[in-house]
DNA sequence: TTTCATGTAACAATAATAGTTACGAAGCGC
DNA sequence: GCGCTTCGTAACTATTATTGTTACATGAAA
């Protein structure tokens, strides 16, 4: 199955954004994630929605933040792209009466539930701030290499 | 986005095969899980691969467990099932060159990495056993409040 | 007022999953 | 052996979710 990238392809996205003075258009992004210009604004709406990002029209318009990197987590982002499934398994759908099914349900479930609390910490505990700061000294790394 | 039930569903059915003495045919358990023979059969196969359950043709035939349930975890039948992918989110594919992807699949993938061990040894520590157990007491205790 | 850029709806393309049909092979009972 | 049952599997269709594209309206700056 595949898996929905959005939330790595966003964060890619705000990295380049971070890199910048001035906004960034959307056909800029765009061609950064290999993609289209509205796709970018349909994923960043949900960001602008949520306060993270901020957009202006006309010239000189674009995508900027709307708040210093530092304090934009992980799960501000996630929780922006309105995906709160994080499963692809999951359990089926309720059936009242039925008590195997409940069973089944409430195992399956309880586990999940852990298990996505765990990866919602790892978020909240990880801003944009320290990600540009862990790709800025790969870069570093990475130059000095080269050469 | 939709949540794959297939384990769930599996979990239903062989509940169902652990009430019986005889095999299940793959018609029952689609009669049980609300879809096709063929479905079924496609389901199983898995775990008839995996050594979990086995089938068998003709008069009598059809579904039956390999070994005992207390011997078989949720583990072994996800893994039966052939999804290896647990979330539905995930880092980008892969770009070699790129210091920023990198990054943000590395903070993306360990996350991941850790909620999705909690999630297996969850279901390692979990039996057919128990399960059934567990349906067992609770519909018990459903009879008893029904009357 | 022209140009640039977002906002949004509508539509097409793509892909994954599930369901269906059809037919072959294996096993049991007679 | 014969017929019925049941799995095994391929091929096809249906459904659904996601993504990409086109089109046009709106707002802002030069
Ligand atoms: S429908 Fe409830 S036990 Fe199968
Ligand atoms: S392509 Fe955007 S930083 Fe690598």
């Amino acid at each position: 199955m595949k898996r929905n990238s959005r939330l790595s392809a966003v964060l890619h996205a705000l990295m380049h954004m971070a890199e910048r003075e001035t906004p960034m258009t959307s056909d800029d992004l765009a061609l950064c994630l290999d993609t289209n210009a509205v796709v970018v604004r349909r994923t960043m709406a949900g960001l602008r929605d949520a306060g993270i990002v901020q957009s202006g029209r006309g010239h000189g318009g674009g995508w900027h933040f709307a708040r210093p990197l530092a304090e934009i987590s992980l799960l501000d982002i996630y929780n922006a792209l309105g995906e709160p499934i994080v499963f692809q398994i999951g359990p089926a759908t309720e059936m009242p009466g039925c008590v195997v099914e409940q069973s089944v349900n409430r195992v399956i479930g309880d586990a999940l539930k852990d298990a996505e609390a765990i990866l919602m910490a790892r978020f909240a505990g990880t801003t944009l701030a320290d990600l540009a700061a862990d790709f800025r000294v790969a870069a570093k790394l990475c130059r000095a290499d080269t050469g």
